[in-house]
RNA sequence: GCCCCAGUGGCGAAAUGGUAGACGCGGCAGACUCAAAAUCUGUUGGCCGCAAGGCCGUGUUGGUUCGAGUCCGACCUGGGGCACCA
């Protein structure tokens, strides 16, 4: 018997993977076979894999394994999502460059992806800071500028006012400066948007042809969107020398007549038209503006309003005069920037009526409620009913109501029913450094001129420093400078970059052929896209996802790709975490230097060098600052690659969080030597075809159950039920042991480690290549077909029948499949169990559900 | 505030509306060993019982059904996202 030694036998079958050439990419149509694109987000190169990396690409190579056996060409490429805020923040925490920083952290992040065994077309990598790619990903911008997909506005972004620097969402902590700890303003910039409001419908529609997508994710992505219909209607001003009226939208027409307010957005021009006239109203937007832009803190934060001295007229009665107030909670991005306040069925505008002593004017009557005493208190009532208080709506449910009051709108020419979006055009200006320059020059006489395509690529220059605050392109003595590609007049480049969501949002295509000219091989991604099977964190579930179709439907209009949805199917998998330890000083420390004893069922954890009890904490996401993070190598080192990957695909449903634990990664060792041991214990040569005893057949049905457990587990995303089928089919092996098996069960061996080895190839590539070579067998198991199994053999032979009465389970009957209802019903009632049961009991109704179970209703005699 | 997800043994979990707890971890008992580790075998939801067996049990609560972990309603608890992290 031979000691299984995974560190040897891993590195060997990687390095035979490896000059062999066994995952280089088949070119488009190779053999006729049909084509598989796997592939897992590409990661950020933020420093070191972690176990959580592993998940992800040990599953995105579950799939393409599989594939690979299954007959497809496959395609799995990997490159590297490298522009971004974390290599600016190392430059100015340890003045490192962020293109050293980013590519350093890549070559080692390539060797460590490359020692979990994955089955990665390496020639295709390509990371998205190199010129050759961030240059294709300018023209493709220009593209877009050119049909009018990318325009400039002004748009609002976090201001930090002492580093002076505009701040990420998640760079403002309770609305202060991450590093300045100063409070943070919002501030309004020019900026470059990309129309993806264009195709807010198309992406709500093309939600439903994505079949294999999770639900969740298609309606986070709906949701996102947030397609309304409703009224745009004018409250025009009751100041005659006023000309217009605040126009507002509404989702609810139906209850203007239980308007008593209208609020504007603190960045509505209305707003600072009145700010200007107004100190009181200049300060209370001014204070609209401390604090960050993020959604969560506008709605969560306390709703508060200031009331201008400006009246609008009620747009259905000139004589009824509302009170415009400016209000923090209302979105100049949302609508028109404006609402009507319906405090009565509207929690919202109940709760702002309430603080400001506005009047609250029921205009639902709910079903059942007396249209004489019904009231509002402190919940608005937001269900269905008849309007009433509501002149000519009187009467109308709700939905009716709502189609009156547009059709009277619109009669009077002062508003029209329209279709709203929550969804914002995408704003990609970025005042940062490392990211895709934007190819665009202002010129003093022509404009903003889109800089010539054989320019290209605008290259980011390296010599900059990050010593002062502020994007370095600002400063940089030559990089601004040129010439107007229209006039050849002085001219200055935008130094914004893109936000590296662009970065990602055509990735995939570029992979159907990394080396092309243009930047995108239309032949070859017509091949290879979609992506079949697309893998990644639920995290990127709307923006990066909306953002990739969004932009594989503009290149499809302009003719550069042939699909509108870039992922035919997507996997979301779930996080790894950890326990967190700490010493009683709250201290973090790493799980290396904690040993966790087990005394009965208490588990006492110390430190190993002090012995100082340490507080064990809840498993949450692996993180640097908590320290609960576990590196590959050592798990490698300790128990192999193939112990690792199992284990985090073993322990969890995929799509669920997994608890790193050294007990899990111990099982999975575990069973990798005792699948290796069935291996070593084979004698070579026995023959496939099994004998007809009843062990060998035995054996050989469950070799075939297995077959298609595990075919139908990988399919289903079901990796930890195939697993535990694995598990179960080991210790079957293990009961009929090779040396004491018959010549017929030596043969149905041979046939159950025929298979295993191809069926935990996907799992446990290595151990599968030492165990096919072990059998004799020629080429590699990674080029070996999936193995088929026979439906008779896989089926069940006899079946044990629950016998039920009354729901609860009283006895079993033996039956063969597909034997019959009466004679299941038969065997029930005469089972002896079953009719002790009975006694004192009459039957009244037999359930038969076929190789089911057999329920007996039955009541007192 | 809005949106989404998840609650099943000591723990991770399994279960097309049909035997709840497969499989793994941990525990307990045993084998091997001078001993330990490793490995192997048995056992392991709770309660009652010598046993046969019985009762209870999937966050709480109500409903649909011959039958509910699964479907529907209300609630409780925990987690995630909210547009400049990727």
């Amino acid at each position: 018997m031979a000691r299984y030694n995974p560190k040897d036998v891993e590195a060997k079958w990687r390095a035979i993977w490896d000059e062999r050439e066994t995952f280089r990419t088949p070119d488009a149509g190779e053999g006729g076979r049909a084509k598989y694109y796997a592939l897992e987000m590409f990661p950020y190169p933020s420093g070191r894999l972690h176990v959580g990396h592993v998940r992800n690409y040990a599953m995105g190579d579950v799939i393409a394994r599989f594939k690979r056996a299954r007959g497809f060409n496959v395609l799995h490429p990997m490159g590297w999502d490298a522009f971004g805020l974390a290599a600016e923040n190392a430059a100015m925490e340890r003045g490192v460059h962020p293109k050293t920083w980013t590519y350093d952290n890549i070559a080692v992040m390539r060797e460590q992806l490359k020692l979990l065994g994955v089955s990665i077309d390496w020639s295709r990598e390509f990371a998205t800071c190199d010129p050759a790619y961030y240059g294709r990903q300018q023209a493709l911008f220009l593209e877009l500028y050119k049909r009018g997909l990318a325009y400039r506005k002004e748009g609002v972004v976090n201001w930090d006012p002492v580093d002076m620097t505009v701040l990420a969402n998640e760079q403002v902590v309770d609305g202060l400066g991450w590093r300045s700890g100063a409070p943070v303003e919002k501030r309004r910039l020019t900026q470059w948007f990309l129309r993806i409001t264009d195709y807010a419908d198309d992406l709500i529609d093309g939600l439903k042809t994505l079949e294999r997508w999770p639900d969740k994710v298609r309606l986070m992505q709906e949701n996102w969107i947030g397609r309304s219909s409703g009224l745009k209607v004018t409250f025009p001003f009751a100041d005659e020398a006023r000309t217009g009226g605040v126009e507002v939208y509404t989702t609810r027409p139906d209850t203007l007549f239980g308007a008593s307010f209208v609020a504007i957005a603190p960045d509505h021009p209305l707003a600072d038209e009145i700010a200007a006239a107004d100190p009181a109203a200049a300060a209370f937007v001014a204070e609209c503006r401390r604090g960050g832009t993020s959604e969560a803190e506008i709605e969560a934060g306390e709703k508060k309003g200031y009331r201008t001295g400006l009246a609008v007229e009620h747009p259905f009665d000139p004589s009824w005069r509302l009170p415009v107030w400016i209000a923090n909670f209302i979105l100049m991005d949302y609508g028109t920037g404006a609402i009507f306040g319906c405090p009565a069925h509207d929690q919202r505008d109940l709760d702002f009526a309430r603080k400001y002593g506005l009047p609250v004017t029921p205009v639902v009557l709910p079903p059942d409620a007396d249209a004489a005493t019904f009231a509002v208190g402190d919940e608005a009532y937001v269900g269905p009913g008849v309007a009433f208080n509501s002149r000519f709506l009187d009467g109308l449910a709700v939905d009716a109501a709502k189609a009156a009051a547009i059709a009277r709108a619109e009669t009077d020419g002062i508003g029209a029913g329209v279709t709203v979006y929550r969804l914002r055009d995408w704003g990609v200006s970025r005042q940062r450094y490392w990211g895709c320059p934007i190819p665009i020059v202002y010129c003093e006489a022509c404009g903003a001129q889109p800089v010539p395509v054989d320019q290209l690529p605008v290259v980011l220059p390296d010599d900059v420093a990050f010593d002062k605050p502020g994007n370095p392109l600002l400063r940089h003595p030559t990089f601004r400078h040129t010439t107007c590609p229209a006039c050849g007049g002085k001219a200055v480049r935008e130094t914004d970059t893109l936000d590296t969501f662009v970065d990602s949002a055509w990735y995939f295509a570029r992979f159907a052929d990394p080396f092309a000219a243009a930047p995108i091989n239309g032949a070859a991604a017509d091949y290879w896209l979609p992506v079949d099977q697309y893998i990644g964190g639920v995290e990127h579930a709307v923006l990066h996802l909306l953002y990739a179709r969004f932009v594989t439907r503009a290149l499809a209009d302009d003719g550069v790709l042939s699909v509108r949805e870039p992922f035919a199917g997507l996997f979301t998998q779930g996080m790894v975490t950890h326990e967190s330890y700490r010493r009683q000083n709250g201290d973090w420390v790493e799980p290396a230097e904690v040993d966790i004893e087990q005394e009965g069922e208490t588990r006492r954890a110390r430190l190993i060098d002090t012995g100082e009890a340490v507080i064990v904490g809840d498993a949450e996401k692996m993180s640097k600052s908590k320290r609960n993070v576990v590196s590959p190598e050592a798990i490698a080192d300790a128990y192999g690659v193939d112990a690792a990957r199992l284990f985090v695909m073993s322990d969890s449903p995929p799509e669920r969080d997994v608890q790193w634990t050294t007990g899990g990664i111990k099982g999975a060792w575990r069973l990798a030597n005792r699948i290796w041991d069935q291996f070593d214990a084979q004698p070579p040569g026995t023959g496939v075809a099994p004998g007809d005893d009843a062990a060998a057949v035995a054996l050989s049905r469950s070799t075939h159950r297995l077959i298609k457990a595990l075919t139908d587990a990988i399919e289903g995303f079901r990796f930890n039920s195939g697993i535990a089928r694995v598990y179960a089919f080991v210790s079957e092996l293990e009961a009929s042991p090779a040396r004491s098996a018959s010549p017929s069960l030596l043969a149905a061996r041979a046939e159950a480690l025929s298979a295993l080895a191809r069926l935990i190839a996907p799992f446990m590539p290595h151990l599968a290549e030492e165990a096919w070579a072990s059998l004799g067998a020629v080429g590699l198991v990674a080029e070996a077909p999936w193995p088929t199994y026979d439906p008779a053999l896989a089926a069940e032979d006899a079946l044990v029948l629950p016998v039920q009465i009354n729901g609860k389970r009283r006895g079993e009957v033996r039956l063969a499949p597909g034997a019959g209802e009466a004679a299941a019903r038969e065997l029930a009632l005469e089972d002896d169990a079953v009719k002790r049961h009975l006694v004192g009991l009459s039957v009244r109704k037999v359930i038969v559900v076929p190789d089911r179970i057999i329920n007996i209703v039955a009541s007192p005699a």
